[in-house]
DNA sequence: TCATTTTTTGGGATCGCTTGCATTAGGTTG
DNA sequence: CAACCTAATGCAAGCGATCCCAAAAAATGA
């Protein structure tokens, strides 16, 4: 009933080769030719079979994104930014949800394979480097997220935690504190743990030392804010700043300090981890460290289009054995008013 | 150079209709032969090629999600259930931002036809209406969610906003509030012309009128939010309760009011639509309206599911011409600590 | 003008799977 | 035991595009 090749080919008086040539912008073809088949097309809403096409030339137009969720900022930031770069190349983005559980990501990674995929982006468990690898060698185009194993033969992209969480307690270091609040991710999580890195890195080149009293690790999500913001308050009445480097846990700790009476930045400055709408907006705007999510989204989508024009050249990919490049989108110390000198005494 | 099914086959001893038919879950077949077949198959690592199925099957297994973007709560809540339900239905799903612009609409829905999928499922802008008519008519499914177009012949999962509204402001109105504060959408936004016409229902149930000097209307950002509250504070020293309609508005909202010094509920009480994380965790817990984002993903998927089952069945899909069924996903008044009567004087 | 090259077009096989129809095996029945 | 039926399997024809190869047409040169 659709219309297909063959019914445009016949009503624009050629053979489905050259209307095949004419659509599809082969160089082999008489320009003439090539506007009447595409005017006969449009005029009959020709509408190309995807599948027809993907089964012949081995392309579906198609990448596959996988990630934990959508909630969080920066993995929706992160989904937005490929659908739109992906859209504005013309592939269409397929959507996998794992909740960073390494059996449905295996799952994910077989049907996104079986669809033929031309590629997939994915802030993966790395529990799957095997297999994401083997997909690699077939010829389809992969490139890690944030998280990477290092044993991904894929290219990565990767967010600069130390560095933002050295910058972020460096820079309330230069104004003058010494009680340094951290409400951290577990050390299970990579980036829970560069965080924490960074903040250790920064007060040791000034010649302080980590006080574990200063430090809360937990979850992330917004009661663990609640409760450690509390907890540190509690235990550190002579704290002057804070550095919350999970940023789940900053929908909890704000509203804390706002219900504890804190002043910031005059009796508490604070630095987050991530740029989240609300803090711009926040009595004081807070300063932040932007991860860059949308740049590492779009550094991305650009990886993979790389590597998908590549296979698309040669006809035998070669992929190296070695580990995949990492690149590295810096973190960004976004000054706002949420921090000052501590005040005397 | 990838399995396929004939190896599948000659590897089983049998041949490709069999392997096929093994596979598939065809009742035609012996059951020896089945669990046989099964086994060389995930022995070989073999995956079906989708694309090839699709073409012969006229069956894609991959649904389409058109919508504005992830930023807004409500949609990536949606995207994420309609991603889970796929996913646990053996459905893939290709994720379609539009930004609300018609034009990039339609260019999605022709690219989600050629690409063949089952349904799609659409927080569309009312402006391609016949398009996805047609294409319902040519037997993909399709559902709108939160906004249809009366010419709609796919069925629809509405919000309740003027319930939604209604019932905030008949709670502010119980507590003993006569000047309520709102800061909604634009008119030309449906959910802000509803959400307004609930909070005005609601006032003249009472005998109450609307006074716009206690209206502000304006984009869905949260600098709006931001300026029209303290607009609303400036002018209206006296107003005793504010219900934030717009949902983006409220990241500016609330830390104008934390600004000027307000205390919730003693001086002001609020409601907010729409339950976004922090409001739980503001001090004190905010209460909203929930609009039931979840529900309405999932019944969305639901009514999808459906009409591809049914599509699937009878082999010319009769479609009625005229409009498809509304659901209604109902609206919730969550009640938490920012309201209290109004304090005398 | 005719041979030769270049450009453009058409024929037809093919991608991997599904499916209608024919065939075979195995079991029943009169 | 022939005739018949049922269940299981195989054959082969597509689905709609792409693309190799050959043929035709147009352009070029001697």
């Amino acid at each position: 009933m659709a219309i297909t090749l063959k019914d445009v080919a016949a009503a624009a008086g050629v053979s489905r080769s050259t209307a095949s040539r004419a659509l599809s912008g082969s160089p082999l073809i008489a320009p003439e030719t090539r506007v009447a088949v595409k005017e006969v097309a449009d005029r009959m809403g020709y509408r190309p079979n995807r599948a027809a096409s993907a089964l012949r030339s081995k392309q579906s137009h198609v990448v596959g994104l996988v990630l934990n969720n959508l909630i969080n900022a920066s993995f929706h930031t992160i989904a937005e930014v490929v659908q739109r770069r992906a859209a504005a190349e013309g592939y269409q983005v397929m959507l996998c949800i794992t909740d960073a559980d390494p059996r449905r990501e295996e799952s994910f990674l077989r049907t996104l394979a079986a669809h033929g995929v031309d590629g997939l982006i994915m802030i993966g468990t790395g529990r799957n480097t095997a297999m994401a690898n083997a997909l690699l060698a077939e010829g389809i185009g992969v490139v890690n997220v944030i998280r990477a194993a290092a044993e991904s033969a894929a290219p990565s992209v990767l967010a600069s935690d130390r560095e933002g969480a050295h910058a972020a307690t460096s820079h309330l270091l230069d104004l003058g504190h010494e009680r340094i609040g951290f409400i951290g991710g577990l050390l299970s999580a990579n980036s829970g743990l560069e965080r924490f890195a960074g903040y250790e890195q920064a007060l040791r080149e000034r010649g302080h030392q980590v006080d574990e009293s200063l430090v809360e690790r937990g979850p992330f999500d917004s009661a663990f804010g609640a409760e450690a913001t509390e907890r540190l308050l509690r235990r550190n009445p002579e704290m002057t700043a804070l550095f919350a480097a999970n940023h789940e846990a900053v929908f909890g700790m704000l509203p804390t300090l706002v219900g504890a009476g804190i002043v910031i930045p005059e009796q508490l400055s604070l630095i987050c981890y991530e740029d989240i709408p609300w803090l711009r907006w926040w009595q004081p705007p807070i300063t932040v460290v932007d991860n860059g999510a949308s740049e590492l989204g779009d550094l991305a989508m650009n990886l993979l289009l790389q590597q998908i024009e590549r296979a698309d050249r040669s006809t035998a990919p070669v992929r190296t054995g070695r580990a995949g490049r990492a690149y590295r989108v810096g973190a960004q110390l976004v000054l706002r008013s949420s921090c000052a000198k501590p005040s005397a005494g």
